[in-house]
RNA sequence: GGCCCCGUCGUCUAGUGGCCUAGGACUCUGGCUUCUCAAGCCAGCUACGAGGGUUCGAAUCCCUUCGGGGCUGCCA
């Protein structure tokens, strides 16, 4: 490396507060921490609320509390601080204002007086006479006479940046050189009337500011990129200093259409509800347009960040598969311990008043885990998996209701009471010599009929963990009343 | 319309001129195992968008074409 004085690696991650933090956000802020920890650089968080009109506030926390539960952690930005805030750009528009008012001066910016009307007529008209619809430049080089004029009609200008002629050319680290010649570039608002900026002033002013080394966003920002180029000249940054660009492919649903609220779930924090494991999750994206680049795919964040660079970053975008996040969570789900299964499960046991959370109940639960674990693939089936523990009486669903009742089934039912009454060490192991005696060689029946109705007379569906685990974890009592109840 | 990006199994991908009669994973199908469901194991289906070049040799390089997407805002 020529520059052993490489500068420190700055990334960040700048969503804009318009919902949620979607999957596309997060494999965005995913690749942004996953390179700058493999750098040893540093994570710069940052909102993008230019657009005063949007409530922030719970938003911004709603976004902190998913980076944190996702393992995402930065280390500049809302609640750490750091040196070049404040982080939050509706906190830093005198910053955008002082910019954008010495590119007035220096002639790289003009006041613009056209209004939407106007603008939009002559878009109208570009696009009848077969043009490029875009700024016409009538702004650029008023004379003193017709400024007057136009503040006397009391229009009030935005600030409009000059394009020069000439073309930008920037190297993308995933897709390679790109040009763009300015002529489809047209002279674009830094600053709104009333002085609020725009996204292309200061996403590119704070850039330069917070010193950040690499952008690394969704590619629908690629074709901006010129502007924010012609921002960093206008600010007198050398283009040594420019920040690296990395357009991430985009993450689309199941359809060609971009992943969206209309299209599956996005919502990263539904991910979170229905019982998605944050390393899943950030495994499962991961792989989302990077690769480790041998046949591992179940990775660890830690070899997430050992293994992560952009240059194994794809071009292509990649469709969203529910499928396999859920063959991921599976095994990361199976690879848990029991003690920390037991924590990450408890929290939907008891939200959805499974149990109330008494210490009783929580042995319990923690003895039943181990028989359910390989059988869930997300973290909310441990209810109703589990749930036949915690009720009363079991309910059955329609068709194990009726099979129960059938005549075959009531006398194996019955012949399975009357040869358990007598077992008093209740271990599984009891249960099923008592049982395979009393069914399979006294009834002659094959396990699979002998064993069905009792499942459904134990746990109320045909479906169940284990048959003589779950027994045992319901205890003799308790299963021989449901076997005297579900004889009619 | 213009500009830009992208194009390997259904999906995510490996592949950077010969190791590719294209590998892995998910899905799907069949089988084994089996007290149900899973898990596990084994097997199988299925891909280089198309057409031209370059080369002894192309998924890999070039051109064209087709297809998809993005942008074209006083949104980000």
């Amino acid at each position: 490396m020529a520059d052993l004085a490489k500068r420190e690696i700055r990334t960040r991650f700048a969503p804009s507060p318009t919902g949620d933090l979607h999957v596309g956000n997060i494999r965005t802020a995913l690749f942004d921490w996953a390179y700058a920890r493999h750098t040893g650089g540093k994570l710069i968080f940052r909102i993008e609320d230019t657009d005063r009109e949007r409530v922030t506030d719970e938003y911004i926390a709603r976004a902190i509390d998913t980076l944190k539960w996702l393992g995402l952690n930065w280390d500049e930005g809302p609640e750490v601080g750091g040196s070049y805030g404040p982080y939050l750009q509706s906190q830093r528009l005198e910053i955008y204002s002082e910019w954008a008012n010495t590119f007035l001066k220096n002639g790289d910016a003009y006041n613009c007086y056209c209004s939407t009307e106007e603008l939009e007529a002559r878009r109208e008209a570009q696009r009848q006479a077969n043009q490029a619809p875009g700024y016409d430049g009538k702004c650029r080089s008023l004379t003193g006479e017709e400024i007057s004029r136009y503040q006397a009609e009391g229009r009030k200008p935005v600030i409009r940046m000059r394009m020069p002629d000439g073309e930008t050319r920037f190297t993308d680290l995933i897709r390679g050189e790109v040009v763009f010649e300015h002529k489809y570039v047209p002279d674009f608002v830094l600053m709104r009337a009333d002085g609020s900026p725009l996204y292309t002033l200061a996403v590119a002013v704070d850039d330069v500011l917070m010193k950040v080394t690499h952008v690394l966003r969704g590619e629908d920002l690629l074709s901006s990129t010129p502007r924010q180029i012609r921002v960093y000249q206008a600010m007198g940054v050398a283009p040594s200093d420019y920040p690296e660009f990395a357009h991430l492919p985009f993450v689309m649903g199941t359809d060609n259409a971009k992943l969206s609220k209309r299209n599956g779930e996005v919502s990263i924090a539904w991910y979170r509800e229905e019982g998605f494991l944050p390393e899943a999750i950030c495994n499962y994206l991961a792989l989302l347009g990077w690769s480790p680049g041998d046949d591992r795919e179940n990775i660890t964040m830690e070899e997430l960040v050992q293994l992560f660079t952009i240059e194994r970053v794809n071009s292509s975008p990649a469709r969203f598969d529910m499928k396999k996040l859920e063959a991921i969570n599976g095994d990361k789900i199976r690879a848990l311990s029991i003690e920390d299964f037991l924590e990450r499960a408890l929290p939907f046991l008891i939200t959805s008043k499974a149990i109330t959370g008494s210490d009783a109940q929580v042995s319990l639960v923690k003895k039943a885990l181990p028989i359910i674990q390989e059988r869930i693939v997300r973290l909310k089936e441990v209810i109703p998996m589990l749930s036949f523990l915690f009720v009363d009486q079991v309910e059955f669903d329609a068709n194990s209701g009726a099979k129960i009742g059938e005549a075959d089934a009531q006398k194996v039912v019955a012949a399975a009471l009357e040869s358990l009454e007598p077992v008093s060490d209740w271990s599984h192991t009891h249960i099923e010599t008592a049982l395979r005696n009393s069914l399979i060689d006294g009834l002659g029946l094959k396990p699979r009929n002998a064993f069905g109705p009792v499942r459904i007379a134990i746990t109320g569906s045909h479906i169940s963990p284990p048959l003589f685990e779950s027994m045992e974890l319901l205890g003799r009592e308790r299963c021989l009343s449901r076997l005297k109840s579900a004889i009619r």
